[in-house]
DNA sequence: CGCTCTCTTGATAGACTTCAATGTTAGTGG
DNA sequence: CCACTAACATTGAAGTCTATCAAGAGAGCG
């Protein structure tokens, strides 16, 4: 496996790439993203240490979004080569990754709920749940506090929302003293009225490990 | 695998079931779906002949979303047991289900651009090109026209609007000569201008079987 | 110090929703 | 064959959420 340090704002894959090998992050924070005509955005996925986010490109030969990094990151790259022999060698690990694109899938999902059927403040109250869960279980966040190095456009985008109204409805939070973001974190002061509001239900995020049957 | 003739508007699996088996579309049109407070939902996949659309129940035991049938379905049923043996006996199997499980989470995130950062005009643009396509796929639809068994409230819950709205721009698409759309399927008059519309690339689809490297 | 990027706020506009009512179609039973 | 019903489609009017346009304030950086 090589490793390299990138900066931020780095695209890792492009659309329409055909890659030989997939990404580890081992430190930093990753979005995947699509464009549209007159520079529409939308972000798909966030991605923490110890996610593989273009692991699709296993199976699916041509890249159909983007990869990059969001802050200064450390990436592992290992060939499929290597993936597929390793795979091959240890089956349980083939389940493992299945699993993991399958949590994927589950994230997108609930995403979508959010941007088709959640207002403004829901989807920003859970998506701020969802980040602090999933940096929770990669140690990286204490109680109700966790890092998110994103700028209120990179919000926006996630969100399919502006940046002017993301900005708002942010202060509106705060002011209502559910949860306050900065440039460098998220603290969730008020865990129950957020979830509430949010309707927020993380058995989406499988983080039990989801004991066998 | 048993057989089984479901009628519409029957639920396979809801949310919080922990499946032992998963279903194989052999006719009829099935879609997965989230419910929130208030009788809001949203339908985050359809699924045609051939599909196996609770496939993750094999790796995340507990269903975090419903599926249903939304006409007279004909379903088969294989046990995760018998599923976990074929794949073992037959490694080919599991990447290929595993693609299968990867082209579901790409046209997620397709829908998720749609959500965040399309129109209502070029949703449901969109959503006609790719329903096209993909029936075309399992050779259900002609040059230009598809089977599309969906009431408008169906497409509403899919598309992040509501019912009045879909009709309203439904009308708008047909008196424009674009596309036309009944209570039992889609015909798209003029290809060009609705892809060009809805920013169609039919990449994510990955139909093209994605020639191996 | 000037530049750029980000955040913030106000005013205005537009897309989509909500509420409400009517028209249409298909199925059922007498 | 026709009344009757329920589900679906259609249309209008009014309201709300979010976008757009515009401008100023802070913060980081060479």
């Amino acid at each position: 496996m090589q490793v390299a340090s990138m900066p931020d704002w780095l695209d890792i894959v492009a659309e329409g790439d055909r890659p030989s090998r997939s990404v580890l992050i081992l430190d930093g924070f990753v979005c995947r993203y699509r464009l549209l005509a007159e520079g529409r955005r939308q972000i798909v996925s966030f991605h923490t240490p110890g996610d593989i986010p273009d692991l699709q490109s296993l199976h699916l030969k041509t890249m159909d979004h983007n990869v990059g990094t969001l802050v200064p990151s450390k990436l592992g790259f290992i060939s499929h080569a290597d993936m597929h022999a390793l795979i091959r060698r240890f089956p349980g690990l083939g389940s493992l990754l299945w699993r993991d694109t399958l949590i994927d899938a589950a994230i997108f999902r609930e995403w979508m709920v959010g941007l088709g059927r959640r207002n403004a403040h829901q989807r920003i109250a859970h998506l701020m749940c969802e980040l602090l869960l999933r940096f929770r279980g990669v140690g990286l966040a204490r109680e109700y506090q966790a890092p998110l190095p994103l700028t209120q456009m990179e919000l926006a985008d996630a969100l399919g929302l502006t940046v002017v109204h993301v900005n708002r409805v942010l202060r509106s939070l705060r002011e209502d003293g559910m949860l306050r973001v900065d440039r460098t974190s998220v603290s969730i002061l008020d865990w129950e009225r957020t979830t509430d509001l949010a309707e927020f239900n993380p058995l989406y995020l499988h983080q039990d490990k989801d004991a066998p049957t």
